[in-house]
RNA sequence: GGCCCUAUGGUCAAGCGGUCAAGACGCCGCCCUCUCAAGGCGGAAUCACGAGUUCGAUUCUCGUUAGGGUCACCA
């Protein structure tokens, strides 16, 4: 809690894919660095081998550079704690581990997978039972020396209770038999994502971690860890959980949640920060409309809400709406052009995509609909009767049409 | 199922003992208008339920109910 410098971290698992929930994590980690005058912390936590994905930490720096939100440390922009890729710091695991065991916080475990999977079977809520936490040192010894695989486990409390102060949760308390001896080294000898982050938050000063309300109830897993090891421990922001519009936890069920699939459907980056934004914090004055440096002004920790958000496509679409009606016309005639160069013919004399881009401004819900609406435009030529134009009952005239013809025609 | 969290309109939400319970999206209507938008104006729609505490509860406490999360050699 004396941490004097605000440094908070984004954690991401390179999966491939930034879905809303991870970015707004994301988004608010930088708030709240930026609003504090602290530092944000880009680390890539790759602990587990078999989730390898090519080219997913590119879409990370793709989404955070999108985003705006500039790290200051990180595996690409270096900084004085690193390096930032857990798969590059794993020396430093095996002997933190090693010295839980020492003082008692953890032990050897040699229990096969299978036996593992025979207790979940017994009853899948079951948990570890804690088979290898009394084995005999002796025993341990020898298998150590005849190199059986292990696993390192927590050793956590047997009774009593763990209480800890969430920064919008406020107190909350665990009972210490709710917790399981976790696995803190892994027999391939990495660590599990619960040890490796602890271990990295304390090393690279971290002093505030947000995340998800999922880690909520292990949070006492992790304060356990922290005063085995006698470091400080971080002030924790959880954050309400996004939901999808069935009320479910945000998954790949509900279609494109990821970043990207928004951005290529159409959506603004800054709508889609601004919108997100919006999801599970509020503002004093409530405005809707910020930029992310208005966002850095804005934020506070308190206007963070504990329950959870449905994310409404109607919503984003109207904020992604109020960016382009908000741009000037040159800014928003570019952001069309490359859409209008793909979809209309080369024309003697050209087309005016200003004119176009203006007739499209205030009618334009996402990129991807520009096709769908000026395609007509490519089936028209010059040969036709202007007089189509006029309508006596409609009361159009030929001039009234005049915008509409400046497109279609030279001139 | 155990444990943890949450509970204001369809959705995002303000509220933090006394309000006719803001605002936004969406929806409906009217105006503007050569169409569709945009814009302006207006409308319908919310404190899950039951006990307490209090002169007074949307607000505090406890239950109930509902929803969510979590119980991996995944993060």
């Amino acid at each position: 809690m004396s941490h004097e410098h605000v440094r908070t971290r984004f954690a991401p698992s390179p999966t491939g894919i930034m879905h809303v929930g991870n970015l707004r994590t994301a988004l608010y980690e930088y708030l709240l660095a930026k609003s504090k005058g602290g530092h944000f912390i880009l680390r890539i936590e790759d602990t587990d081998q078999e989730r390898q994905v090519e080219g997913a930490t590119e879409v990370i720096y793709k989404t955070l550079a999108q985003c705006g939100l500039k790290h200051d440390e990180g595996p690409d922009v270096g900084g004085v704690y690193g390096p930032y890729v857990q798969s590059e710091r794993l020396a430093a695991y095996r002997p933190a581990a090693e010295q839980l065991v020492k003082t008692g916080h953890a032990y050897y475990c040699f229990c096969s997978e299978e036996r593992l999977a025979g207790l979940k079977e017994q009853d899948s809520h079951a948990g570890y039972d804690r088979h290898c936490r009394e084995l005999d040192p002796a025993v341990v010894e020898e298998n150590l020396a005849s190199g059986r695989p292990y696993t390192i486990r927590q050793k956590m409390p047997l009774s009593g209770s763990t209480l800890f102060s969430d920064a919008v949760y406020g107190d909350i308390r665990v009972e210490n038999d709710e917790l399981e001896d976790q696995i803190l080294l892994k027999a391939d000898g990495f660590p599990t994502y619960n040890f490796a982050n602890v271990v990295d938050d304390a090393a690279m000063q971290i002093s505030h971690v947000l995340r998800g309300s999922e880690y909520l109830s292990s949070t006492p897993k992790y304060n356990l860890l922290y005063e085995a090891f006698g470091f400080e421990k971080p002030v924790y922001v959880h954050l309400p959980l996004i939901l999808g519009e069935d009320g479910q936890k945000l998954s790949k069920r509900h279609g494109s949640t990821s970043f990207h699939d928004r951005v290529a459907e159409g959506y603004l980056p800054e709508a889609i920060v601004n919108y997100i934004a919006m999801l599970g914090w509020a503002p004093k004055d409530m405005r809707e409309i910020f930029s992310l440096e208005e966002l850095v002004e804005a934020f506070s920790i308190d206007g963070i809400s504990k329950s959870p958000s449905i994310f409404d496509y109607k919503k984003l679409l109207w904020f992604n709406q109020e960016y382009f009606r908000r741009m000037s016309l040159e800014e928003f005639t570019e952001l069309c052009r490359p859409q209008f160069e793909a979809v209309l013919p080369q024309r003697e004399g050209g087309w005016d995509y200003a004119l176009l881009a203006g007739l499209l401004q205030a009618r334009l819900e996402k990129l991807s609909d520009i096709p769908g609406q000026i395609s007509f435009l490519a089936k028209y030529n010059d040969n036709f009767d202007r007089e189509i134009f006029a309508h006596k009952k409609m009361k159009t005239t030929v001039e009234g049409a005049l915008p509409m013809l400046k497109l279609l025609m030279k001139g």
